[in-house]
RNA sequence: UGGGGCGUCGACAAGCGGUAAGUCACAGGAUUUUGGAUCCUGCAUUCGGAGGUUCGAAUCCUCCCGCCCCAGCCA
């Protein structure tokens, strides 16, 4: 296991959340022989999201905080129909890098078919289970209303001898799919719609991405999924919400079958994060619609989308174990998520400087020919990162956004007649602006620098309030940035009812800039490799689009900026052009 | 309208009868060769509402209100 512990999982003396808490009681009352067992169980027809994380996380931090503590990867593949190798492959691979090892211990609810059919076979015997020749239609007719109680099927009482032959039948192929399903004997009459006689079989003639076609009748859900805890082992069964309402089939499947292990199912509430969606059918839609460009788009919620945004596994962690785990329903705020991913990257990425929007500068009294190589420093948070040399010369281009010809109040960068410090280099004082005759955009400067500042620093002690950084025209290579934002303007895209969560699409979540100037350095660097655009935000290389003869970076996120916030406020953000 | 669950700062979230932690966000200030980072400071007389019990209630009781989940041969 390679996580770190959080701090308020670590410290004995923070407050538990009421899961680990119950698991803290169940151990003090001596339980399960002192064994902390969880597995993450996700059904492979999809991909992972933010909110699979919090569950991961959960299950496999639990029994990571407890000695001995073990958690399961198990596929939950009992449905054929939807489910596929590819989402099991991605899956494995995103658990796994997400830090988490889930060592010999991969399964398969579909390992358990043979014991699941001799499961049913008992539950028939007991007279607990009968095959029901009901009609989809008519099983939903009988089954009654929120308010009205369901009615007993015509098949209810067969002998155990009749169901256990149609059940033989039904696994032998000789019923259509859909003709007859194997349902457990329980409370038409039951407040709880799960207990009215639920299925546990139905006849379903689909390839099985495991089993092939050895199966044509499949277990449903609730029959699985206590079993498959209970032959695995668990001790403590996390799950969403949700299935609250099938906690007592759980439990009922497990007492009528008096296994040896009946695992405490418990649940929380689901993740939801502002700005964007996390449901698969939703997120599916994007996908198909091709509103996004995949699964891995980088404004994807899912992990294989934040991974190629930028996001660090360190940061996700940080994040699930930061957000807690309680049963109400929240929408946690995105600026949390970017929170983490900041405070991650600010110690760790190395600065460089990229040129996101150029503007041409000519240093008037700067030789030709000359070429300066200035010190400078990867990563003021981290000396042990070292420096790397930056060339200077005469021809430079800066950020646009770093100069303005009428500068507002508090604006402490260029500006005709002012003086800024070249981020490592120098002083340089703007002389003149050169405007595009037709459309009066800026589109060069000129300006003088201070031989004496080199580095920098001068030494009468003259304060310059700002520091732009820089890239030297001829030593600078062209690359591609994508600036990533939220991908929905609502904090909460599903809360209108009446209109569709793609209205709230945010048009801007991407925009592409194809002339930016970087440092020579950045062409060379693998994909995935992460820096701070100095002043402007963390950056990654694009794990599918870059290339060194045309690099491509991900903006993963934002600086703070509090002077574009000023500027917000105040509404006087210059345009770009 | 049956059953189950949940309501504590703008967003998360502690609190478990002794007088509202923490984080993010936000707002000030210090500092700064990133308007970044860092560091200080401020930010719920009040816990969905109304009653009640108690010396004392977010915590216990009663009633009310609001939100979520369940009528797949999905998970």
């Amino acid at each position: 296991m390679t996580i770190n512990f959080s701090p308020e999982h670590t410290d004995p003396s923070a407050s538990l959340d009421f899961i680990r808490n119950i698991i803290a009681e169940d151990l003090k009352a001596n339980k399960n022989d002192g064994r902390v067992h969880t597995r993450f169980p996700p059904e492979p027809n999809g991909y992972l999201h933010i909110g699979h994380a919090k569950s991961i996380c959960l299950n496999f931090g639990i029994a990571a905080e407890h000695k001995g503590g073990l958690c399961n990867l198990r596929f939950d593949d009992t449905n054929p129909s939807k489910e596929d190798i590819k989402y099991v492959e991605s899956i494995m691979k995103d658990v796994r890098w997400l830090g988490f090892d889930w060592g010999d211990r991969l399964f398969y609810a579909s390992d358990y078919f043979d014991r699941l059919y001799q499961y049913a076979v008992q539950l028939i015997k007991k007279g607990k289970a009968y095959v029901c020749d009901l009609s989809p239609d008519e099983i939903r007719e009988y089954r009654g209303t929120l308010t009205e109680p369901g009615r007993e099927s015509p098949y209810r009482n067969r002998s155990a001898e009749e169901n256990l032959d149609l059940f033989e039948c039904m696994r032998s192929g000789e019923f259509e799919d859909g003709s007859r399903v194997l349902r457990a004997k329980i409370d038409m009459a039951s407040p709880n719609l799960n207990m009215r006689d639920p299925v546990m079989y139905r006849i379903l003639r689909a390839e099985h991405h495991r089993t092939g076609n050895k199966w044509c009748i499949y277990p449903m859900y609730d029959f699985t999924h206590c079993l498959s805890d209970s032959i695995e082992g668990i001790t403590h069964s996390i799950c969403t919400m949700e299935f609250e309402n099938n906690r007592p089939l759980y439990d009922w499947f497990l007492d009528q079958l008096e296994v040896d292990c009946h695992p405490r199912q418990i649940e929380f509430a689901r993740l939801n994060l502002s700005h964007t969606i996390l449901s698969k059918r939703k997120l599916l839609a994007l996908v198909e619609g091709k509103l996004v460009s995949g699964w891995d788009d980088p404004r994807m919620p899912t992990i294989a989308g934040l991974r190629r945004r930028g996001y660090t596994p360190e940061s996700i962690r940080n994040f699930c174990d930061r957000i807690g785990v309680a049963k109400r329903e929240s929408v946690v705020d995105i600026a949390l998520l970017e929170h983490y991913i900041r405070e991650d990257l600010n110690r760790r990425a190395p600065r460089v400087m990229a040129v996101l929007r150029p503007l041409k500068v000519i240093i008037d009294n700067y030789p030709e020919e000359k070429v300066e190589e200035m010190d400078a420093e990867n990563n003021p948070e981290d000396p042990g990162m070292g420096s790397r040399k930056v060339l200077f010369s005469k021809t430079l281009y800066i950020e646009q956004h770093d100069f303005r010809e009428n500068p507002p109040k508090k604006f402490f960068r260029l500006s005709p007649g002012s003086e800024i410090r070249l981020k490592h280099a120098y002083y340089i004082k703007c002389t003149k602006v050169i405007k595009d005759e037709h459309t009066g955009e800026v589109i060069q400067l000129h300006c003088t620098y201070d031989p004496e500042t080199r580095g920098g620093w001068s030494k009468d002690g003259r304060i310059v309030k700002g520091t732009s950084h820089w890239v030297s025209a001829a030593h600078s290579v062209k690359a591609e940035v994508r600036l990533y934002d939220h991908l929905f303007l609502r904090a909460n895209p599903d809360d209108e009812k009446d209109r569709d969560f793609r209205t709230f699409l945010n048009p801007n979540s991407l925009e592409t800039l194809t002339s930016c100037r970087v440092e020579p350095c950045l062409a060379e660097t693998a994909p995935g490799s992460f820096y701070q655009f100095l002043r402007q935000g963390y950056f990654c290389v694009d794990s599918v689009d870059s290339s060194p003869e045309k690099p491509v970076f991900n903006r993963t996120v934002s600086l703070r900026d509090s002077w574009a916030k000023i500027e917000k406020s105040r509404g006087t953000e210059a345009p770009y052009f």
